[in-house]
DNA sequence: CCAGACGTTGTT
DNA sequence: GTCTGG
DNA sequence: CCAGACGTTGTT
DNA sequence: GTCTGG
C-alpha cells in the first residue's frame, strides 16, 4: 500500500515536470507526508488547464455524512476501482496526479511486532507521479473540502519482499490521458494501473526516525549502513 | 419498497 | 449518489 | 503509515 | 482494542 511518502523537489521543477502552475503558494519540501495532511495534487481546471492545488490525503466521498471516512480512504484498489461506490464516479471524472520523490513501506518481521521502514524511489531519484482520484465534500460550514486517494496495485519483484501492495506510478506520457476528465476510455485507463517496472526502481532500508511524523529532514531517506 | 453502507491493509 | 440486503 | 489518546461536568 | 491526528 502507500501510507507515507516524500515530495522534496523544488517548486519550479514540479511545475515544469507537470506542466502546471501552483494555484496557491503553499508548497514546502516534505520528507514525511502522512494521510490527513494537505499536499500538492495536479488536476485539470474547468478551463481544462492543469494546475497544482492543495488537497487533503484521504478521500471523503461527496455523499459522506462526515469526514472521518477519509481515514479509511487513503488508498483505492485498482482491481475494483470502477465498482466501489466511493471511487466509481471519481474514477470516471476526477482523476489526478500526486507528485512524489519516493514513498515509504514497512516490512513486518514474521512472528514479531517489528516493522522495518524502507524508502522506495526511482533509479536516478527522478520526481514521479502516483495515479490518484479526488473528490469534494461540503463541510458543515458550507465550504468545500477537497481530498484525494492514491491507487494501489500488486507489488512488483522489488516490493514483494517488503510488502504485498504498491502505489501505481504513471509515466509522463500517460499524464494527459489520465488527467483528461473527458477521457471515457475506461478500459485503457484501467490498463494504466499496473506495477511500475522493477528495473527502474530502488528500495533500501532506513532508520525508524520516519515513524514519527514530526521528524522531517533529508536525513530520513539516508540508507541504514 | 426502505435502510444502510459506501474502504484498505493486515492479521486471524 | 448508488448499490446491496432485507 | 505510525503515534498517541481514549472523559465529563463544573469551576477557575 | 479502536479511533483520531499528523
Amino acid at each position: 500500500m502507500c501510507g507515507r511518502y516524500a515530495l522534496y523537489s523544488g517548486k519550479e521543477l514540479i511545475e515544469k515536470v507537470f506542466k502546471a502552475p501552483f494555484k496557491q503558494d503553499f508548497y514546502t519540501p516534505n520528507y514525511n507526508i502522512p494521510p490527513g495532511t494537505t499536499n500538492p495534487v495536479v488536476l485539470l481546471g474547468k478551463a481544462r488547464e492543469a494546475g497544482i492545488s492543495g488537497l487533503r490525503w484521504g478521500l471523503v466521498p461527496s455523499f459522506a455524512k462526515d469526514d472521518k471516512i477519509g481515514f479509511n480512504m487513503i488508498n483505492a484498489r485498482s482491481e475494483t476501482i470502477d465498482e466501489k461506490p466511493s471511487f466509481q464516479k471519481p474514477f470516471q471524472r476526477k482523476r489526478c496526479l500526486i507528485p512524489a520523490n519516493g514513498f515509504y513501506e514497512w516490512k513486518k518481521i514474521e512472528g514479531t511486532d517489528t516493522k522495518i521502514p524502507f524508502f522506495i524511489r526511482l533509479m536516478e531519484d527522478e520526481i514521479f507521479a502516483f495515479a490518484g482520484l479526488f473528490d469534494s465534500w461540503q463541510q458543515p460550514n458550507g465550504e468545500m473540502l477537497f481530498t484525494y486517494t492514491i491507487i494501489t496495485t500488486t507489488a512488483n519483484d522489488l516490493l514483494q519482499p517488503i510488502h504485498e501492495r504498491m502505489p501505481v506510478i504513471l509515466d509522463s506520457d500517460q499524464y494527459d490521458n489520465w488527467l483528461n476528465p473527458l477521457n471515457d476510455d475506461y478500459e485503457s485507463l484501467i490498463g494504466m494501473l499496473k506495477p511500475y517496472p522493477t528495473e527502474k526502481m530502488r528500495a533500501y532500508r532506513i532508520k525508524p526516525d520516519v515513524n514519527k511524523t514530526s521528524n522531517n529532514s533529508p536525513d530520513l531517506i539516508n540508507p541504514v549502513v
